[in-house]
DNA sequence: CCGTATCCTTAACGATACTG
DNA sequence: CAGTATCGTTAAGGATACGG
């Protein structure tokens, strides 16, 4: 089967493929992960350091995750003590741009966000 | 407390307010339920058989949030049977935009993402 | 038609302890 | 240093029934 046979992917329908892969660049600790490695290259106790609050668990299962998606590349320098550096592929560094787009401009808009929920609150 | 007196939002800090309300927006349905009214206003009927799979439980839940973070704007016409329209506000438009190049980016990024997945799994 | 309330199941998560 | 294993807790989600 060729690519040019499967359906188009479109993640308003409920089996997509699409629908996992979106949680994973989005979910809670996927979009910061691939956030912190827009940049630059990084050592796993690094992320561990930048991604503030995330558990050695959910940092590894993460990464884990985005690796099997073809979004991060692991490489193991072989020495002692043992030296790991993840990276973005060319697909990650893509993926990566619109997210970077929107984590920023959530970012400014917190403001607006907060005075937004406080206006919601009071009047109920 | 103006707004110049509040430090930068950063995603990457642990209790930054940004955090809850990035999930909001990327969460599993907030980001489909967004990007379902980037083109125009919706009815509540509508969205739940536009974004397939949700439930009433949480497509009400996920329009409650992203009304209260200023995201959507509700209507209620005041007519027999009820009626109910959804629509994006200014600063929902906004944050759209690089949402809706970030789905679409991973809908046409799927074969290459399931190929990467297939090729993973078969090395080990 | 547009939801809310309730109940229940499952999946996500965090903390800790431990290994190559 | 870079993880994995296990356990217990919490939060998310689905199904259903009912109400405005």
């Amino acid at each position: 089967m060729r690519t040019a046979d499967l359906p188009e992917a479109n993640v308003f329908a409920r089996d997509c493929a699409s629908r996992p892969v979106l949680q994973n660049i989005t979910g809670r600790w996927g979009a910061l992960v691939l956030a912190a490695l827009a940049d630059d290259t990084h050592r796993f106790s690094e992320l561990r350091r930048h991604v503030d609050g995330i558990s050695e668990r959910m940092l590894s299962q993460t990464l884990q995750t985005l690796e099997r998606d073809g979004l991060v590349h692991r490489e193991v320098l072989t020495s002692i003590p043992p030296h790991v550096e993840y990276s973005l592929t060319g697909l990650g560094h893509r993926i990566v741009t619109p997210l970077l787009a929107l984590l920023s401009l959530v970012e400014v808009s917190v403001p607006e966000i907060i005075a937004a929920q406080i206006e919601h609150d009071r009047s109920r």
